[in-house]
DNA sequence: TTTGATGCAAAGGATTTGCATGAAT
DNA sequence: ATTCATGCAAATCCTTTGCATCAAA
């Protein structure tokens, strides 16, 4: 179940783990996870960059990898890299409900989904060879009904 | 079910596929496909490097990119890239069984494995979401029972 | 004031590529 | 003889980092 996180939880979390360690508040910082929080994920770090600019013209291409990092270390983003070699941000499990990625090789679109049954399978496959499973990677890639007409 | 593809046979896809487009053989081609044909796939660049210079010890990093590339593209390769950030080669799909891989965070070992359930239910997934399914990756991460003990 | 954050540009690490040279046909 | 392949080093691409400067606490 979605922790149906708002962004105001999302920047009360972030301003925790920035006292917490004894960082700073700044504006950038604000502005990157507001825009981060907003989108909804499977950004890149230039999508990020781009919409963090309109919002304060001077925002640096290092202050992103590195707001997003942060983010990631305080447990409200998580990185995935597709097949195109990107690295995207999204909001991360537990703040989310875990899915997996559905991806479209023509138009790119990404699409979350969920299923049970192959999550099962995954522990008892892990299990079966001795593994104690953490975490999985799934891409489904294929093309979309759109793509396809 | 796997082919059963013997290295003989390997080469000689090889060695159509180069006559085919108008390249030609070289003793480094014919060094590094038998190295990823004999090591039985997961292998990064750097270690087919090492494995062709002990055969060839002029061998360059260059023509391992170039050369996996080429089998890549006459089929008998596959580029996978895990989260440790390296590309790794392995034989591709129809020359070997499908399958996918769980992984060792602590020792990196690589396991592979094939579970016909989980497939199918990709195959309904991608289909209920109006996706034509091309391919999938899916990789699970954990510890082995040697690195729990 | 003190210390962390930022922007810029330089540095990194994996992979690719340009070019003169060497090998295959 | 041609034409492709190779080695080398320079160039790319994404990401990280060093450092002087700026801003939060």
């Amino acid at each position: 179940m979605p922790t149906d996180i708002t962004p105001q939880k999302a920047q009360d979390i972030l301003h925790a783990y920035i006292s917490k360690n004894g960082l700073k508040v700044s504006r950038q910082r604000e502005v990157i996870a507001e825009v981060f929080l907003q989108a909804g994920g499977h950004l890149k770090i230039d999508e990020l960059l781009e919409r963090a600019r309109k919002l304060d013209e001077r925002i640096s291409q290092a202050t992103v990898y590195r707001t997003m990092k942060l983010l990631a270390e305080c447990g409200l983003a998580e990185s995935r890299t597709f097949h195109d070699g990107f690295t995207r941000y999204e909001l991360a499990d537990g703040h989310e409900e875990h899915h997996d990625h559905l991806i479209c090789t023509s138009c790119g679109i990404i699409v979350e989904f969920m299923d049970d049954a192959i999550e099962a399978r995954q522990e008892a496959v892990a299990k079966k060879n001795g593994f104690d499973l953490r975490h999985h990677r799934m891409e489904l890639y294929g093309h979309c009904r759109k793509c396809r007409e």
